[in-house]
DNA sequence: TGCATGTTTCAGGGAAACTGAAGTTGAGTG
DNA sequence: CACTCAACTTCAGTTTCCCTGAAACATGCA
């Protein structure tokens, strides 16, 4: 069986011309190399060099060097792109958030991440909860960032923090003047525009409420719209109510239970690639950074 | 270090779907490509099937597979390449020979040299000694077939077989009818020609004819040509005398010192190629049936 | 639950590669 | 022509590490 290691003894002794400084860069005794090469020898049944001074190659010798140098070359390099896969420093890395994480908290993560890695390649797709986990049951993107679904669906959600949901209106409307965070009852009555960030909120005011709204916006820049409008008014996450049209104002609800779940989500079962969990791990050791600077709460149970 | 062995087992599994049919292929127990495995993933640092089942790769399996699928088949090609070269099977053979032995001797060998060599490519040059040995000494051919030259010059000569000398004369000429080998003295006052196989006879009573000669052709066939015309008669090796123009005869000579040598000729201190050294071990093979066929002396000292 | 199939773990054996010292070879030099 | 030096080979002893076989462990199926 020749070995690779053996070829490499031969290829690193031509370069080097003897064997004293080819047996230095490659870690062995002058009596390792010799006996490697002698053993090549034996296993190829004919000299490789013409005499025992390593200067000269035989026809041989000429011909293994031409096909075993490029081999090699191809070898180091597959062995480097593997370890570099292996270590998360290569790869593509597809990222499904909801706009106000990928907005507010990808970025600050993204640049450090992208510096350490210039081989790597980074897709970052923003959409709404329910499309993330979507793209991750198709296999179309490696993380999400967005509300875990309620029930186990192949999905696995790594807890990362908590959104106090508010009220969001416009500033000419009453409650926009109410000093106190707001109770439930206070707002019954109001034209609610339901959007995607409330379907996880099960508490059984809010949904009294929800049943009587009328309307629906899906996408942000619209829902702001309608309440710049004074079309109606709504309840958003913390975090995506950080640049307001103007006229367009926020109150605190009173509910401690009232906040959206931020998790990470990966599909349950299959291992994430290596730079996936580099970036997981990345993000978690800068989450509680994030979470001071938005006045989020850390993790939840 | 990841053995090239360890990335085999790798794609073995991979191939068949379980580690115990990997195991029969690679002639190893089901536990050392167990334990073969677990190094690869310790190396590389993450894992490379989602379950002991080896069904389902990571994506770093998947990765690893990609990558070192093409490496193992350009492995097992260069290796190949290598031994098919080193045994003989493969590979460029240049030979230079003189015309008689490249009509006569080499044909047969020849043929059956490349039947069983359907990878090798083999040049065949035939020219006069003189351009052998200088296609030698110039790497421009790999072997020669013809007369040694006096002095070593860089040439090592392995000697093959003596081929006794004729006079070759018209069918009109007096010593066509001789019926006994000729004598030197025969020969004084015929207008000798000379050619090149001649330039290695040394025997004085020849030099002394030669001396005497008005001509000296080198072409083969332009030699007979005189010699068909009856321009003058010449002496020449009996294989070159096996096709004769119709009108030319040939008498043995009596002198026994009077034999051309003919050596297989290498380059001294230079290891031939390993199908330049199939070929000289087939030749030598093949020579006791070539010396028989055409009356050849095989050998000398 | 028990069985069949397949994988991992573990201790022990053995092959193969490595080391260090001594021996050999070959080129250059007075 | 012997001497010297540098480079390589050989050899015995050691170490490393891969492999085997047995037993324990998982997983899917009747």
């Amino acid at each position: 069986m020749i070995r690779t290691e053996a070829l490499r003894a031969f290829v690193t002794v031509t370069e080097h011309g003897n064997i004293r400084d080819a047996a230095e860069i490659l870690c062995r005794t002058q009596s390792a190399v010799s006996m490697t090469l002698k053993q090549l020898e034996a296993e190829l049944g004919g000299p490789l060099f013409e005499s025992d001074r390593k200067s000269k190659l035989t026809d041989l010798g000429a011909f293994v060097l031409d096909v075993v140098g490029p081999l090699l070359r191809e070898h180091d390099r597959a062995l480097e792109l593997i370890t570099g896969y292996a270590q998360g420093y290569s790869g593509r890395l597809r990222i499904a958030a909801v706009p106000s994480v990928a907005a507010l908290i990808l970025p600050t993560v993204l640049k450090t991440f992208v510096q350490a890695r210039p081989e790597a390649e980074i897709d970052l797709y923003d959409t709404d909860s329910a499309s993330v986990r979507e793209m991750l049951l198709r296999g179309e993107t490696d993380l999400g960032l967005a509300s875990p679904a309620g029930e186990a669906d192949g999905l696995r959600a790594i807890p990362l923090f908590t959104d106090p949901l508010v009220f969001v209106c416009h500033a000419a409307h009453p409650l926009a003047s109410e000093p106190r965070p707001l109770a439930w009852h206070q707002l019954t009555g109001e034209r609610l525009i339901l959007n995607e960030t409330l379907s996880g909120l099960a508490t059984p005011e809010f949904r009294t409420l929800a049943a009587q709204a009328r309307l629906s916006v899906r996408n942000l820049t619209s829902l702001l719209a309608m309440v710049q409008a004074d079309a109606g008014d709504t309840i958003l996450p913390g975090l995506a109510t950080r640049a307001l049209p103007s006229g367009v104002v926020t109150r605190p609800l009173a509910d401690p239970a009232c906040q959206r779940r931020v998790s990470l989500l990966v599909r349950d079962g299959r291992t994430p690639s290596p730079i996936a969990a580099a970036f997981i791990d990345m993000l978690c050791d800068a989450l509680p950074n994030m979470a001071q600077r938005f006045g989020l709460s850390e993790r939840w149970t």
